[in-house]
DNA sequence: GCGAAAAGATATGTCAGACGTTTAATTGTC
DNA sequence: GACAATTAAACGTCTGACATATCTTTTCGC
């Protein structure tokens, strides 16, 4: 029944591993200094540089920071949702480019959370996502535009509208899907007809959430979805033909 | 304006970066081999335990694997979404407790995010997934069932709910949404009675998708949002009195 | 007596070299 | 031609050392 035999992992690998639980079981709360490298050595019977390839895993997910100098060490990190949205997007971006998700599956899945998110950023915008949104659709018109700039653009809109619902949980969650999402919008070419229509649906949006209408956003969001999948449609199509 | 000098980082880390934007350009396709550790050594002008420690925080990340022999190395790998999901739920769940997260907030982020699933979940659901269902809801009825054990069923009936859409993105984005609410779930004593609401909603969920109807999936999920938020401030009412 | 400079202690960061272990390719023998 | 022994390449680990950063303590000068 099992399907791996429990190979016995690297000894740096399973040293991280038991830091590790310690952090997540809260045997070691964030800010406590671990023991020094030569302790922790003696402590797990190995010698340093394994010690030290041991924390640099835990490191590369921000579990720890390392301090040099007398009182310095390795402390527990207090995980903050800013450092975790870039692992987040890394991991999401990679997700897709390897493992030959298509276009749409992508895309539903990027426009279902918005639209998870859109009556709660109905209710509790502010002043500041509304400008930003209506920054961001301003700049969208811009003629001299390039396609890569107008995707960061449509990106930073749909950042603040998720951010907007004043769920930082949701914004972590959303961050790699509306991010990871930019490579695959970069390999389409925005014709002017196309980028009108789009920043129509971004100014509906804009004009849903000021009068706090979900309905209308969901409507709006509905819309957009719909015509960026036909876009990538064409896309395809064109490519083939 | 700078907030950051933009310190040297470690040379470990410096490298590290250097290989990850590589894999990440595609310049360092999938299943392309690394020069060997002390080739990497001579290229980056460090020694091979810096090169190694630099290697170890790709691996922590599941971007490159090792392998030992003749024909060993680092291996850039295919990021799987059954690979992410570990990490993302051991982020989330730090994230959750270091953070002073409400359960208010954690729970509305979720069931949000569900909510987004349930139309799609609804229209492709499998006999399979119904099955899984079926089997926790009855699980959960049973009598001398630990809160804990609850809580993990509860856990895996709404990963069935999630993974019915069919869309390994949304998948992958809500498993760290809906395992990471486990621990402060798991906080809550389940009275028979709030056990036997829940299961109704499950039933009511179950239903719904069977029938295909997206609407009261929707219905259902919204009650059992609200009953758990209510359950909860219960809880916190009761600790404080 | 007090402040500042110097010395010390501690811990991480890095390096050099060595040995063991794993794995695949090569070679040699029957 | 097939199988066994050898060889080579690469990672995994160890030892020891030095460099560097930072806090603490001591010492010196006034």
């Amino acid at each position: 029944m099992k399907t791996e035999p429990a190979k016995p992992a690297d000894l740096s690998a399973q040293i991280a591993k038991a830091i590790r639980d310690a952090i997540m079981s809260g045997a070691l709360p964030v800010d406590e200094r671990l023991p020094s490298e030569a302790e922790l050595a003696e402590q797990f019977a190995v010698s340093r540089p394994t010690v030290r390839e041991a924390l640099k895993r835990l490191a590369a997910q921000s579990l720890i920071r390392t301090q040099r100098g007398a009182t310095g060490g390795a402390f527990v990190n207090r995980l903050r949702f800013e450092d975790a949205y870039g692992q987040q997007i890394t991991t999401s971006t990679l997700l897709l480019s390897m493992n030959d998700v298509s276009f749409a599956t992508a895309c539903e899945a990027r426009y279902a959370l918005e639209r998870a998110c859109a009556p709660l950023s109905a209710e509790r915008r502010t002043a500041d996502h509304l400008a930003t949104m209506r920054a961001e659709a301003h700049r969208q018109a811009q003629p001299g535009l390039t396609d890569e700039a107008f995707c960061a653009s449509d990106v930073a809109f749909h950042r603040a509208l998720v951010d907007a619902a004043g769920n930082p949980v949701l914004s972590y969650q959303l961050a790699g899907a509306v991010e990871a999402m930019q490579p695959l919008m970069n390999m389409i070419t925005f014709t002017a007809r196309s980028r009108e229509k789009i920043i129509g649906f971004h100014q509906a949006i804009a004009d849903a959430l000021e009068a706090q209408d979900a309905a209308k956003a969901d409507t709006a969001l509905t819309g957009l979805a719909d015509y960026t999948q036909a876009l990538a449609r064409d896309v395809i199509a064109a490519r083939k033909g």
